[in-house]
DNA sequence: GACCAGTTCTGCGAAATCCGCAAGGCGAGG
DNA sequence: CCTCGCCTTGCGGATTTCGCAGAACTGGTC
């Protein structure tokens, strides 16, 4: 019914095999990822098109999205620049810590403010980015509530003065 | 009939003088950052659902949508974890420039690799975040590609070990 | 090979949503 | 007063979403 996508899929694409060893994420196949850079086009894309691009029934694609959502693997949501949309500071901040640093992660994590943890090898331990009302709310998030965190050895925060992209492309390349 | 939303909306909720100066950016007014709130949530949510949330009717709700993802305000996509996809190598890229910097960030937007490009404050003049298939790759951007740039004058790399945290609600505080 | 349990896909209707369009209201400005 | 921009209401038709039942495939076991 939908061209010749779907002779080959059952044959191969499925194939887990090339996954090696990324973390115990849930394994995602060729079919899931094709879903994913529609999805990374148009995230309201329906689910009847997006099955015709990768063959696949429009309840599979639905299944299969859901699945993806509820695991946590792709989340669909409006992304902008806060910046743009108004009245607000921004930053990185990069933290030198000791101890147990992924606990300063989880941390950072749990503070509304901070809207991006990454773990990173180099002479940071970690980068985290805030979006904050005002000076005065990023000067307190930096200062008070980052430094103060039990490990923290050190911060430097890079205050973001204009955005120039912001894509998630990564599968269309 | 959409609860008492209506009432103080046209009479308040739309004064666009909060907006100050922030970039001649397409100033928005309470009830598109309502929206965008919604979506920040659920970039699927239907166009009824955002209607009665931020007392517009369906078709408003159409309309303005529409115009902020025409106006490159927003967008409404997918976003995962790059790294839980699968076999990739992601990193910052902090750059030390001279000379014109927003020529460089530009030259990096047009790089596909680079996701994300960020002119800041401090010790850096420029982030760029990087997504790579593998370690050649991303040596290959850094090393062949970025330095080479006329301008930059020095980079430091930060490899992601672990995302930990990625969210785009600011609009939910 | 046969059997079975679990998972995934397909094929439907029914309900809800999307989308364009037209007619009218309403406030801001010229 | 008139125009412009934006919102609302209402409408129908096309499209999409959603739940469900049956078929198909997978992996494990005997």
């Amino acid at each position: 019914m939908h061209s010749e996508a779907v002779a080959s899929r059952s044959a191969d694409q499925r194939d887990p095999s090339r996954e090696s060893r990324n973390g115990g994420s849930p394994q995602l196949d060729a079919v899931s990822l094709a879903i994913i850079q529609q999805l990374q086009e148009d995230g309201r894309r329906p689910y009847a098109a997006i099955g015709k691009a990768v063959g696949l029934s429009e309840a599979a694609v639905r299944q299969r999205v859901q699945k993806l959502l509820d695991q946590g693997v792709m989340q669909i949501v409006a992304v902008t620049d806060p910046l743009t949309v108004g009245f607000r500071r921004q930053a990185m901040v990069g933290i030198n810590a000791e101890g147990d640093v992924e606990k300063i992660a989880d941390a950072l994590t749990d503070m509304s403010e901070v809207e991006y943890v990454v773990m990173t090898a180099g002479s940071f331990d970690i980068l985290a980015e805030i979006v904050c009302e005002d000076d005065d709310h990023l000067l307190d998030v930096i200062n008070k509530r980052i430094r103060s965190l039990p490990g923290v050895r050190s911060t430097e925060s890079f205050v973001y003065l204009k955005l120039k992209k912001q894509t998630y492309m990564w599968g269309t390349r």
